[in-house]
DNA sequence: AAATCAATATGACATTTGTCATAATGAATT
DNA sequence: AATTCATTATGACAAATGTCATATTGATTT
């Protein structure tokens, strides 16, 4: 394991062209240092294990060049090094995707897993069975998806939700 | 215009290995005239604009060893007549589909086009209006829908609809 | 520490749905 | 000619659904 701190130490240092940093590090995270070195012309590139949407928006918000899953394709590192030098940016086409989708998207969880069994065609009483609720908590869900939606019934929700790529995770 | 008396008589005259027939022809339909000579050891391949389905299962009872529709594409004739020839039989393969799609569908067109308004997600009253019906009328095909899909819910009745397409005419 | 939000629940009420009986009409089939 | 079937309708009743007010708990954020 490496520290954050010795990374951030190296960088100050040897002033790189680009540092590939992990986020999940003892003493410092990948974040924090990237933060440190802002001012300097070193490009950042995050390269890490976790998709939290989390770590990717504030990696965003500090301004990293690059920001890549571990487990995207191997070939997929050199290019990004490559185009970071030239000077793009280059994030995770997933995860920007996954963002955008529960950037907008106004269900919670609970809603998602209620509305996902709405489209199976499951009638109120299924719905609780399945996601182990009251009837009248699920029938609150509803109605709040129905508000939320904008819809006059549950299949339009799902037709809503659908178009929007609301119903998975 | 060709009579299907004379191509009758012309059959019977030359009795020829292969005879393609037209349906709707003056004086004798071409089923009419497969019909007669089945006895005879002539194939019969029917080519017509009609793609009925009455037609066609007239035809197939009556056993002809080919139904093709004129509009699909030219080489198919020459590659039935020689199948035909050679003992096979060949069904234009939409003919059939649609023929096993509306065979086992057991929604009327009324019933359809209500489940089609159901399918936008609609609600009873839109849909009343769509289809040009009072509200118990739309009910009423609700109802029906549900009782032969034997779904227990709008949604599930438009799954299994889907599903066995029987939502497209 | 306070505020916000997700998750969960209940009760009451209004509206929407689904079911059933019944009926008229016209087209198609026997 | 009689039967069947699709289309259309109404009325009455039961069941399901949607809405709203209200409340507790725990997690997250300010």
């Amino acid at each position: 394991m490496h520290y954050g701190e010795s990374a951030l130490q190296d960088i100050l240092r040897l002033k790189p062209d680009v540092a590939i940093l992990d986020i999940e590090m003892p003493k410092r995270t990948g974040l924090e240092v990237a933060e440190e070195i802002q001012s300097l012309n070193t490009k950042v590139i995050i390269l890490t294990t976790f998709a939290r949407q989390n770590y990717f928006e504030t990696a965003v918000r500090i301004g990293v060049q690059g920001y890549l899953l571990k487990d995207s394709p191997t070939d997929r590192l050199t290019e990004t090094i490559n185009a970071v030098v030239k000077g793009a940016t280059v994030y995770d086409p997933e995860l920007v995707r996954h963002v955008l989708r529960t950037e907008n998207n106004p269900l919670t969880e609970r809603e998602i897993d209620v509305l996902q069994a709405i489209a199976e065609g499951k009638r109120t009483s299924a719905i609780a069975e399945a996601v182990f609720l009251s009837q009248g908590t699920v029938r609150n869900y509803i109605s709040s998806i129905l508000s939320k939606t904008g819809a006059q019934s549950r299949i339009e929700a799902v037709n809503i939700a659908k178009k929007h790529q609301w119903m998975n995770r």
